[in-house]
DNA sequence: GAAACTTACATGCACGTGCATTGGATGTCA
DNA sequence: TGACATCCAATGCACGTGCATGTAAGTTTC
């Protein structure tokens, strides 16, 4: 009985792995060959793309850091990075000046724009 | 049709993404906190413990590679330490002098036996 | 309003990883 | 046998990450 549960939840760990493992690794060569993008990279350009439409291209850091599985100090330095690249540009938030806010800037846009169908492809080529 | 097919793919990577994420984090820091081992290390102690009973107590280096999702270098360093730490020992193999086999000492065998619950009772409470 | 606390982001540091290379051993073919 | 390709493991190096800390701004308590 025990026994049976050790099993099955085994085998669902391994198969998350090998899923985990796989995709990641397609995502992040085709990523970085095709589009000079890290994982993480495309991943902030997808969330600011996806939030450009309803709150005007704006999203405080905070809002990334939840929707990402990345630490605060990772995510920091992803910004500063795509932000050397032109792709991203911080502004400090007037009510909170603590707060930064992040926009795609249209190279961020574009890139995103064209790498989305490599990102697209990938996830079709392993998981449908 | 094709926009379901995506939607389908993508909730199926995110949900990967989660179940990966949550898990190998809560195994890194319970085996870390609980028994002085990576995810890595615990994963070879893991493979060598199995091959114990089939092979007595031996494994190359080239199995271990293949079982793990770790590169062959990531995997050298990872059996370093595990030497380091004096749970593995390595020995070069007789006919094939380029091949290193690798064997459990018991000081290994007994630290595997101690992490073994931790590492199930984890895999159990995030994917039960 | 001052002091203590909390929050947001950046940065120093240590660490594990992958890629490329090296050194040594084995296999192959003329 | 000698030359060349292949294979195995280790190592130099660059890079991304998390933890702990620093700095600055906001909040609370008295």
């Amino acid at each position: 009985m025990e026994a049976v549960v050790d099993e099955d939840v085994c085998t669902k760990w391994s198969e998350t792995l090998r899923v985990y493992h796989t995709t990641s690794c397609e995502l992040e060569n085709e990523l970085q060959d095709g589009h000079d993008l890290g994982l993480s990279e495309f991943e902030v350009l997808k969330i600011l793309s996806r939030s450009c439409g309803k709150h005007g291209g704006k999203a405080k850091m905070k809002e990334l850091e939840a929707e990402m599985y990345l630490s605060q100090s990772a995510l920091s330095r992803t910004v500063t990075r795509l932000e050397k690249d032109g792709l991203v540009t911080r502004a400090t938030c007037d009510f909170d000046r603590r707060a930064m806010f992040l926009m795609l800037t249209p190279a961020g846009q574009e890139r995103y724009t064209a790498a989305e169908p490599t990102y697209r492809a990938v996830l079709r080529r392993q998981l449908a």
